[in-house]
DNA sequence: TCCATATTAGAATCAATATTCTAGAACGAT
DNA sequence: ATCGTTCTAGAATATTGATTCTAATATGGA
């Protein structure tokens, strides 16, 4: 068989210097920049990537697992309002260590992705990169409030998602102080505890 | 004197027509979209405005200063930790009732406006937009904890921005449910207690 | 009616960037 | 040494959208 000349550049690479881009802040990535950085011609990110759309999409997809891969430590976390206080703590945790990488999942949001603009090389991809981490967060609420109520998956997606991004979100690109994860615990806690007076329904 | 043809369309009218595009979502406004929406011709656009910078700015310190003037009523709630509650329950009701420029408020960061690439025509007003919603905030803060700290800052800061701010950027653009505004209360009293004990500290 | 002025009007231009294209290079099996 | 394959290279092209430019228009006073 014949053998094809080997890459200089694999996806990761190309990838990574989309992050550093990213993460140099700055004004909207282009592949011209991305090139540079990566030290390498256009032409061999579009021999990767259909688009740069596709790319940057590619990237949110990576970031966004590699910080699900930490939550998934936490499952075997047995109280369950533990469990999810330490889920809601990994994301300031997760921001961090990982600042670049916090910085990158800024770039889309599922909601938006799936409403339209998508390149559908990724559509699926995008549509199901939460099953897991859903499926997982279920299993802990029906723990933590002994049933599974929408009310209750509401209250537990601010406690754990909302609340936690949005406090850190402000303070992407530079340090994190630790304040952060002081008030995304206390955050988490009182939102938490929203669910247990079921008394206000009907 | 001679007079002038009058004008067709406002500063604000166009202001308003920016804002029609910016709430419609879809991909980055332009200035084609403006005039669309405007039913008028881009010149008559860069007449009043110098470029689509200054422009887009010029919409988001109007959506600001309007948000604000709310935050001013509450001045006069005589207990301090009610009236800080009052202005963290504020952002989510602002943003349910003028969804349109609620969604203009994420088009840029003050922060990110001073660094760099802010059109200097409009560089002072971004620079005082917050005064003086910063000295109704200490004079409250000094009164909440009996005294003014950096840290006490922080927290009131984080309680009565960032967290409600953060517990509705998800939802704008659809209807935004009461729950945002339960755990914004629950959250921003949370937070401020944080501030009582200073006995963490050396 | 005619003037001075500020404005509308939108076609023409310009700039930035995404994308395509053609040529050449690297590899190991034959 | 040659070949088929996949990749690098980067110049050329296409596209998108901001900005500019010239002409025409509305107005009330002189």
């Amino acid at each position: 068989m014949d053998v094809p000349r080997p890459a200089s550049y694999t996806d990761d690479d190309i990838l990574d210097a989309a992050l550093a881009c990213v993460a140099k802040g700055g004004r909207r990535v282009g592949i011209a920049d991305i090139a540079e950085q990566l030290n390498g011609p256009v032409g061999s990110i579009y021999h990767r990537f259909a688009s740069r759309d596709v790319l940057m999409v590619r990237l949110w997809l990576r970031s966004v697992a590699r910080f699900q891969t930490g939550l998934f430590e936490l499952a075997d976390i047995p109280d369950p309002h533990e469990a999810l206080r330490a889920m809601a703590l990994h994301i300031p945790q997760y921001c961090r260590m990982n600042q670049d990488e916090a910085t990158s999942l800024t770039l889309y949001r599922q909601s938006r992705l799936l409403l339209a603009e998508c390149p559908d090389e990724v559509g699926s991809a995008v549509s199901t990169m939460n099953d897991a981490v859903i499926a997982l967060t279920v299993e802990i609420t029906r723990r933590r409030y002994g049933r599974l109520t929408s009310d209750n998956q509401h209250w537990v997606n601010m406690a754990t998602r909302v609340a936690p991004y949005g406090l850190v979100r402000p303070f992407l690109g530079r340090p994190i102080p630790s304040q952060v994860d002081d008030a995304t615990a206390a955050a988490a806690d009182a939102i938490l505890r929203l669910g247990d007076d079921s008394h206000r329904m009907a």
